[in-house]
DNA sequence: CCAAAAGTGTTAGGGGTACACCCATGT
DNA sequence: ACATGGGTGTACCCCTAACACTTTTGG
């Protein structure tokens, strides 16, 4: 990847926007520039016969030691200018490249968000050569960002409202089993607002891709509630034809 | 564009799919290509520093001399594959290309997929340099075509099916004014099935974007409708914002 | 016992669906 | 007059929002 002039394609990158949930928050798995300090996302290029969805998956993959999660492109950021600022001249003398006009790294560069959910207990977060540190940060508390990255996380926030009418998540954020109140608490980030509780659980059920286990011990001062889990066969239907609803 | 290896990015394509509606059909803006007769999208490349969206504006105004017309990314086209068929030793050579692996055109490409909505009787289509012809063809039966451009078209119609929940659909596919009966014939055509007149009238009413004009004067044996119109300030604040629903 | 959160139930309202009925117009 | 299609109204059903009440657990 530090020298991809002769392996990838020109001009194209990918960025992935890696979702997780800890504490009641939902994150993102960012990396730290070497040069500048500004925070990035995990990020990369496109083999010359690699198909796009497995370049993106290989670039998870690379940062987080996981394969088979949900990973959906979702935008397209092709500004003339998105990557023009005063940061790529810091990322390039900090990696030793040279800052010729011709450089492969100094065009212009479209890239293609991807958005990903995953179980963040399951993550090892891995820096790459140009990284101080791979980790997560809150979503709704980002750090300096390189580039147009805030935005590119703004508008997968902003997918991922919309994907929920239609597609069942939470499958690749949480654990086998869980409680509904985990699964009411990610919906409830991503929206931005508080749902009913009688309601959602009501709503969730009704879709049959749950399925009910044993009691739940928790140190919690409160009843223990049920564990539930997710029926993969109707998971992955539901994947397909999404969760109804039309015009 | 012919020779686009100076002033275009390399890799990266953009193609249009241009719906118009005519005689309660929906239709695609194709070209013929002189090669080998398939039919394929209008489509370009970007310039070294044109925004994406510039991009496909001017591929769209080229084609059509349609300018300011509602115009959308909706996916990527990323298998390593798709513009390698057998088609391409074809159409390279009518272009007068040669077929060496280094020509620019042979390069694998990965194509940025938007659709337009515009409105059919304003269209004056013109074919390109590489094209026999560039006329409407019905999208329920579309002739034989290049690469894997079927399967775009099929994929934008999947997203505009979506985005007919979200957004405000018909101002640019119809006329200044029109009958309801017009818009819901868009919307039928669209979803692939019928919608209960009654139902759809009360509904597109309720989002206060239509403005009721006089009386139509028809030939056809029946009561005249009435004619409407967008209200543009709340057509392009329904644009921004959706209208409305979520979880 | 008390607080906290799970589990369960109830009610009112909105919106969608499926009709029925009348009205205007050209043949 | 009649067929065709527009305009209007209505009854029903389901989903949702809002909220009340009970149950379980740890402190």
């Amino acid at each position: 990847m530090q020298n991809g002039s002769g392996h990838f394609l020109p001009a194209v990158s990918i960025d992935n926007v890696i979702f997780g949930f800890h504490q009641n928050e939902l994150t993102v798995l960012l990396l730290q520039a070497k040069s500048n300090q500004r925070w990035m996302l995990p990020g990369g290029f496109i083999g010359k016969e690699e198909d796009l969805d497995a370049a993106a998956a290989r670039i998870l993959t690379a940062r987080t030691s996981l394969t088979n999660v949900f990973l959906q492109q979702f935008h397209v950021f092709g500004s003339a200018k998105r990557n023009r600022k005063e940061h790529l001249g810091e990322v390039l003398r900090t990696l030793g490249i040279e800052l010729t006009a011709e450089s492969w790294f100094m065009q212009r560069f479209i890239t293609i968000g991807y958005y990903a959910l995953v179980n963040y207990e399951q993550v090892i977060p891995q820096p790459d050569e140009t990284s101080l540190t791979c980790c997560w940060q809150d979503v709704r508390k980002l750090p300096l960002m390189l580039f147009d990255h805030e935005h590119i996380i703004a508008k997968a926030l902003q997918v991922l409202r919309l994907q929920l009418n239609y597609q069942p998540i939470g499958y690749t954020l949480l654990p086998k089993e869980f409680p509904l109140k985990s699964l009411q608490t990610i919906y409830e980030t991503i929206l931005g607002r508080k749902l009913d509780r009688s309601n959602f659980n009501r709503k969730l059920l009704s879709y049959g891709i749950l399925e009910k286990k044993e009691k739940h011990y928790t140190g919690a001062a409160h009843k223990a509630p049920f564990l539930y889990s997710f029926r993969e066969d109707m998971y992955f239907k539901a994947l397909e034809n999404g969760l109804e609803k039309d015009f």
